[in-house]
DNA sequence: GTCTATAATTTGATAGAC
DNA sequence: GTCTATCAAATTATAGAC
């Protein structure tokens, strides 16, 4: 079960920051230094709130999770089709913000972090499954198909944030989804 | 233009394991003396091939964008679904092996790895999109239908390679390119 | 080409004062 | 809660012998 938890002001501090350092360099490609820097505290404080790396690690996904899957609400509650477009609307809100995906940046690394946070994207993709298998489910689609379409949109919308990023292009990633929204969304029967 | 360099037995094992650490943990998540154990020599002697880790990271991508864009070959050569199925393939032998693709893995991190290897990261990307828009060309498409279709497959097939290993769930990258190439490769027109 | 030795920095983490 | 001080280990890199 997914629940949000509630924190004090440096914690959550902490969480934001790192968030937008592993979104944009990866979860070995920042530092307590560097964290501790953008919050103004130093390295020996952060351990107070978080005993380890891999524990912030594993909490920021947690929350990250929770947040996303909090945010996207009732799969059910729209169409289909707006609630493809409220989907799209959140990596495009990442993207905006110069971030990759949290858990896309992490599950590239899979093999480079701990188990502990490894476990927690394996989650993340789980869920995102299943609240597009819904939406799927409710536009028609039988199990195996929705499966199949849920499976596509969430890779077409994961590697065109990597792309886009890569790339330096964000029209990349609008290119993509257009396409992906027009084959998954608004199939018009003829 | 992209050509294929001759290089001797170290530096090609070194490459070679490195490529493996890369695409298995990321640029920041191996060290030198993880190479050099792999390799069979000391950290020191890794040096005398590549000055620096930043070169080392720039030479991996551009003998992986020679390699790979010389392995697809002339993207008009074959029927279009036969060019799309071998393009598939190329990615699928990486999974099978463990490995996400290496531009995949580089270009996620763009923002923690040195400015020399990301812009051959992006030199990958724009390549494998014109190799795909050849390919779309030939089946009848127009250029900007062609780059929509480019940018869709690719993203598809790298978000999916992306997901299946993060999810330990090799058959999640199967079930997207069957998807997107019942999309995008035998469009039978009705 | 590869090694030993070494350096300079960085990194994740702990102890204990305030 | 946050700091200073400190630590052990890791990391990239260089110098010089073989």
């Amino acid at each position: 079960m997914l629940t949000v938890v509630k924190m004090n002001g440096t914690k959550k501090e902490l969480l934001d920051a790192a968030s937008l350092l592993v979104q944009t360099r990866g979860y070995n490609g920042f530092s307590f230094h560097d964290l501790g820097a953008a919050v103004g505290i130093t390295t020996a404080s952060i351990h107070y709130h978080f005993p380890t790396k891999a524990n912030l690690g594993q909490q920021l996904v947690k929350r990250y999770t929770a947040e996303f899957i909090g945010a996207l609400g009732d799969p059910q509650a729209s169409s289909p089709s707006q609630g493809l477009l409220h989907y799209v609307g959140l990596f495009r809100a990442a993207l905006s913000d110069g971030r990759m995906c949290l858990c896309g940046m992490i599950g590239a690394e899979v093999d480079g972090v701990p188990a502990e946070v490894s476990a927690e994207v394996r989650e993340f993709f789980r869920a995102n499954e299943l609240w597009l298998m819904r939406v799927f489910e409710r536009a028609g689609a039988h199990t195996a198909a929705a499966r199949g379409k849920a499976r596509l949109f969430v890779s077409a919308l994961e590697g065109a944030m990597l792309i886009a990023r890569a790339s330096g292009d964000t029209g990349c990633f609008d290119d993509v989804t257009k396409t992906a929204l027009a084959i998954c969304g608004i199939s018009r029967r003829r």
